[in-house]
DNA sequence: TCAGATAAAATCGCGC
DNA sequence: GCGCGATTTTATCTGA
């Protein structure tokens, strides 16, 4: 019986897998910066929980101008038509 | 008024948002680069159901395995008391 | 116009409503027993810092079995395929 | 050496955690049932989003309505001074 | 596009 | 009162 091609589909699934976890990692150590910005705040007195509001609002702000500028496109791509 | 002392905590506020904006937006894009992987593991073949099932297990065992280390600690503590 | 159809669904949500508090109710009841038994094993000499993290080990012991478990019933259900 | 209170003691610990996980399994149970309530009040046409908020409400209330009561205690027990 | 699952964020409650 | 862990709610993502 011929195992190469699940040694290679192995190696492959291994690699994909540590991609990802090296991915995972970076992503964690980057929220972990991001609680002590939060915390490096909260130091000099500025409220956590306020400040997640804004930064909440400012998102949905963006999101908001983003489907605005979508519409927007739709609107100019009819218009090419 | 002086209104000096707003303008400066306004200033420092507003450097802790963008922070705090920017290290999202990176963490964002790793996100995004976690998806890529998936997508190109499931074109070379691999389920990414099962792909998660097994980080997910992996992420298990070295959380069990931290936990382990700090009831030996907390058992030692207690000894040492 | 007919109101009925409000009254009746009006019933119905109310019903829900009460269920869901009761249950709410309960579980919160069960909770406090919970904290009872630490405050029992703490007042016969066990640190309850030490039981927490027992008990999140046995948890995640079978959390970790039951996850096993699905991903070999994944690997069985892509193997069929 | 003696190990009779170890033992003792180790009997005394397994009964308090297995206590505590039952009575855990029970709120998870519950926890549960809440879910399924949900599901069942969302298959006759409610949407749950809005039945928790209903629900977070009125248990603002009961707070408020007991914190009210607390107060007027409080006076009351003033006055009998 | 929607439901169901998954993961993230926010909130709550506890012990120190 | 503060951090930390657990829970709950919200957002995202995938597959039908």
């Amino acid at each position: 019986m011929d195992m190469s091609s699940n040694t290679v589909n192995g190696g492959h699934l291994r690699a994909f897998i540590e991609r990802i976890e090296k991915l995972e990692e970076e992503k964690r150590a980057i929220a972990d910066d991001i609680k002590d910005v939060y915390g490096e705040a909260k130091g000099t007195g500025f409220d956590p929980k306020i400040m997640r509001k804004i930064i909440s609002l400012r998102r949905q702000d963006k999101h908001k101008r983003q489907e605005e500028e979508e519409i927007l496109d739709l609107y100019l791509a009819a218009l090419g038509e």
